[in-house]
DNA sequence: AGCACGCCGACT
DNA sequence: GTCGGCGTGCTC
């Protein structure tokens, strides 16, 4: 027997199987997708078998061992990581990698950390107990075959180890499973007859289409997923729920377990690396139904999938975009649920530009719920002019804002401040007339380069050193400003003395169960404001808060990002959707530099199709997504002169071979040296080109074997 | 990714 | 003469 084998090396080089024979001993556990360990020139390394096969036309070696009884990569995920290779250029034992938890991954001298289990079983039937606590141990064993230590410890530790000693019950070693998902009495929701409809819709994926569902902030897009997963498993089905991480907090998964118990998996990065390899295996056995995770949880191996839903669907977390494979895990659910024939659920308050294109144009199938379900209206939103208000206090927070939170404090109901931090001063304001400096060419704002002093744009390459006064007003008051968390705190102390406030962020959140903690602290009355960044936006219901005050809505508009626009909206109605979730209406209020703008002004009304049309008119107008596709190429290496010359090699021949795509760069990156590593970014926009992946491949290939160029090529790069 | 081989410059 | 720099090629 001889099997194909992909080695555990990510490199061009040898993203190839290699043949091995199988000594006798070993051809009844060789299958597809089980790891071997094998020698590869001076190495040992693990692999993944491809193929299996009679014979190989060459001289072979010999695998040294089989490493796994079960298959980690099954029928359906080996096909998968060939299409990821495919589409993304990416080698195919990274598009293997991604898809399993670290302790799965092929990696040489990895420690499978299985945590076992010590149960009991009864030996000797006849054997009458001596002692009372031996009757009763005995007692359980008339129902029960198997019962773990823990519970016979529980009732006497010395009757046990003497029926132990007497051979009477025997020790057995089991596998543990570390999560325990117990369900509670949480009651099913009545739904509404809007949201009964697109459960409807889904379950009986009346339309072939992946589902788009656009439903505001409140409108329950949890309950009716809960209800979908509850139809697909009557069918003997399985479902996938895909959460920005984020929002993969504990409450969430404690809400799904509730409902669902045991059926539930849950996989998120506040699990250590044996947990994730627990949910992992229940998940392949079939032991559980419904996976609930992150981006790399659209890769759980499960089997008869009946639905898969992304929630927040426009979040950028769904894209890996930091190392290959570069993937987008909608790319991945519509994959999967094509393969499963199953319906795919994409839901959001504010879906991506694309997902609503492709809804408008028929590719989607729009659901839409309209209601928020304690049938109440949407907030109501006042935009704090702060070109106007700043200049009336040396604070960070306006006399309206301070007024509202007391008068909110003073009725006994809670506010959350939200700071935004994206895009945190790297670019220029003037203080005066509030303007940010622009590319002329790319209409988007230019980054600040503390270092030499200039400004740049990183997408066209074109450069300005820093003027010393504001191009638009004459005054000398430009600056980088910026403010934290710590800063807003203080003040809050200093401006209402007796108002309790909690801090929320990545400091104070990071120790494990903290954000628990102070979620429930807040839930329960203890403080009157929660002060935090991102990490108070999503996903958090609490129903006392009637005020959101968002203190600088404008950092992420000036993020130089061609969906700056798209994320200050999506982001300033997320933060809006926190107020008035119960019995009592909400207001929120926005303070910003910027009130006239559209990514600001349709917040107010919550008109996020009015938002939509007017960045598709600018979309259209600059050539981005969705009427332009966009790749990016990365070019790094250590010798700058040498990579740059490589760099213009690589565009001119991109000149050359494309003939409908529009070729931007190379520019030196934001941030052109890391660990002494130079990079340039090339740009493609392009509607069609039928070639593009042959001739970027051909570009990479090229360069395998040149250790001084590495070139990363990112299709759909959710920023640059 | 490692590792060996081989071709040049610098040195006890 | 020999040590060692790294560019090139190979791994079943």
């Amino acid at each position: 027997m001889v099997v194909g084998v992909l080695v555990e090396i990510s490199n061009q080089n040898v993203d190839r199987v290699f043949d091995y024979l199988v000594p006798e001993n070993f051809e009844d556990s060789i299958r597809l997708g089980i790891r071997v360990l094998v020698p590869f020139g001076k190495q040992t390394l693990e692999g993944f078998v491809l193929e299996i096969k009679k014979e190989s036309s060459r001289e072979l070696k010999e695998i040294y061992s089989v490493v796994d009884e079960d298959i980690i990569l099954n029928e359906e995920l080996l096909l998968l990581g060939k299409q990821i290779q495919k589409d993304t250029l990416s080698t195919l034992i990274s598009a293997y990698q991604v898809m399993l938890p670290k302790a799965l991954k092929a990696k040489a001298g990895t420690i499978v950390n299985k945590k076992m289990h010590v149960f009991y079983r009864l030996n000797e039937k006849e054997y009458i107990g001596k002692t009372i606590p031996q009757k009763k141990i005995l007692e359980l064993f008339q129902s029960r075959e198997e019962i773990p230590r823990e519970e016979l410890l529980k009732i006497s530790t010395s009757a046990l180890s003497t029926l132990v000693d007497k051979g009477i019950l025997v020790p057995i070693e089991k596998e543990d499973y570390r999560m325990k998902y117990e369900a509670g009495n949480e009651e099913k929701k009545e739904l509404t007859k809007a949201q009964q409809d697109v459960v409807d819709a889904v379950v009986s994926n009346s339309s072939s289409l992946p589902f788009l569902l656009f439903g505001v902030t409140g409108s329950g897009k949890t309950e009716v997923y809960m209800h979908i997963i509850e139809e697909v498993l009557k069918d003997g089905k399985t479902a996938i729920l895909l959460v920005p991480e984020i929002s993969l907090t504990p409450q969430m998964v404690e809400q799904f377990s509730n409902r669902f118990g045991n059926q539930i998996a849950a996989l998120h990065s506040a699990l250590s690396d044996g947990e994730k390899y627990d949910e992992w295996r229940r998940i392949a056995r079939g032991e559980a139904n419904i996976v609930i995770g992150a981006r790399s949880a659209i890769f759980a191996p499960l089997k008869n999938i009946g639905v898969i839903i992304m929630d927040e669907e426009h979040s950028d977390s769904y894209k890996q975009g930091d190392k290959d494979p570069r993937y987008h895990a909608r790319d991945i659910a519509i994959w999967r649920a094509k393969y499963h024939s199953c319906p795919i659920l994409l839901g959001s308050a504010t879906p991506s530009l694309e997902s609503m294109a492709r809804a408008q144009k028929g590719v989607y199938h729009l659901l839409t719920l309209k209601e928020r379900v304690n049938g109440k209206a949407l907030p109501e939103v006042s935009i704090i002019d702060m070109n106007l208000e700043a200049k009336k206090t040396p604070y960070h927070l306006t006399p309206i804002l301070l007024n509202e939170i007391q008068e909110c404090i003073d009725r006994g109901e809670q506010a959350i401040l939200f700071l935004n931090r994206r895009g945190f001063s790297t670019f220029v304001t003037c203080k005066n007339c509030s303007d940010t400096i622009k590319c002329p060419n790319c209409d988007i704002t230019l980054t600040y380069h503390k270092s030499n002093k200039m400004l740049r744009c990183h997408y066209c390459g074109y450069a300005t050193p820093l003027p010393k006064v504001c191009p638009s007003c004459g005054e000398e008051s430009l600056s980088d400003l910026g403010v934290g968390t710590e800063k807003i705190e203080e003040e809050l102390y200093k401006l209402l003395p007796y108002a309790k406030v909690l801090r929320m962020d990545v400091d104070t959140t990071s120790r494990k169960g903290a954000h628990k903690k102070m979620i429930d602290a807040f839930r329960n009355h203890e403080y009157d404001i929660l002060l935090g960044t991102q990490i108070v936006a999503k996903g958090l219901d609490f129903s006392d808060v009637t005020l959101v005050g968002v203190i600088n809505a404008d950092t992420s508009l000036n993020i130089p990002d061609f969906r700056s626009s798209e994320n200050t909206y999506s982001l300033l109605s997320q933060v809006a959707g926190r107020s008035g979730r119960s019995k009592k209406s909400g207001k929120v209020f926005i303070q910003t530099f910027n009130p006239d703008h559209y990514a600001i002004s349709y917040v107010k009304n919550h008109d996020y199709l009015g938002f939509y049309h007017q960045e598709m008119l600018v979309r259209r107008k600059l050539g981005y997504p969705p009427f332009y596709y966009l790749c990016y190429l990365k070019i790094s290496g250590k010798d700058a002169n040498y990579l740059f010359q490589e760099s213009l090699k690589i565009k001119r021949s991109l000149d050359r071979n494309l003939v409908h795509t529009t070729i931007l760069g190379p520019t030196s990156l934001a941030v052109f040296k890391v660990n002494n590593i130079y990079r340039y970014g090339i740009i493609l926009k392009y509607k069609k080109e039928e070639n593009l992946r042959d001739i970027l491949l051909k570009i990479k290939n090229h360069y395998k074997t040149n250790l001084k160029v590495k070139i990363d090529i990112d299709f759909s790069p959710s920023h640059f």
